[in-house]
DNA sequence: ACATCATGTCAAAAATTTTATACATGACTT
DNA sequence: AAGTCATGTATAAAATTTTTGACATGATGT
């Protein structure tokens, strides 16, 4: 029953031509280290964080990060 | 410039029958204190908080919380 | 007047997220 | 073969979130 947190950010960032986790933790202002966890899914960020993310891609949080 | 989280919990608390900070607070698993930090903008909460609230008032955490 | 309840606040400890460094690997280029 | 780049991993420190416990206030009820 415990849900966890997925994300999209791997396949997002390749969408957007292909952008590197250096260029999006850059633009979103955190270290490579948080979105390489994040992406690995090594804990779940800070909501900041998380619309920070949603915003740069221009997408709603929930097409980013997914409870279930 | 710098994006601010604003949430409506308060106001789903009163529409939910005047549900209180304790029972939120119970029902999403975290203390009576996380919900009063969270409702005063203290600081934003964890994703993962985020989306249990959203869960419970069955809104789309974006009804919850926003960045503006 | 007294008790109870919901809320607000404060402070310190605990837990979690984030940073900073460093190093390893495979892919790609020259 | 050597160099660069993107990614993965690891660890400790720093920053932020969350808990715990305690006390204050105003509102409500008895």
């Amino acid at each position: 029953m415990a849900k966890r947190i997925t994300n999209n950010i791997r396949r997002l960032r390749f969408d957007a031509d292909e952008m590197t986790q250096q260029m999006l933790a850059d633009v979103v202002g955190v270290s490579r280290q948080t979105i390489v966890a994040i992406e690995k899914g090594k804990y779940s960020p800070s909501l900041e964080v998380a619309f920070k993310i949603a915003e740069y891609f221009n997408v709603p949080l929930e097409v980013v990060f997914q409870y279930q």
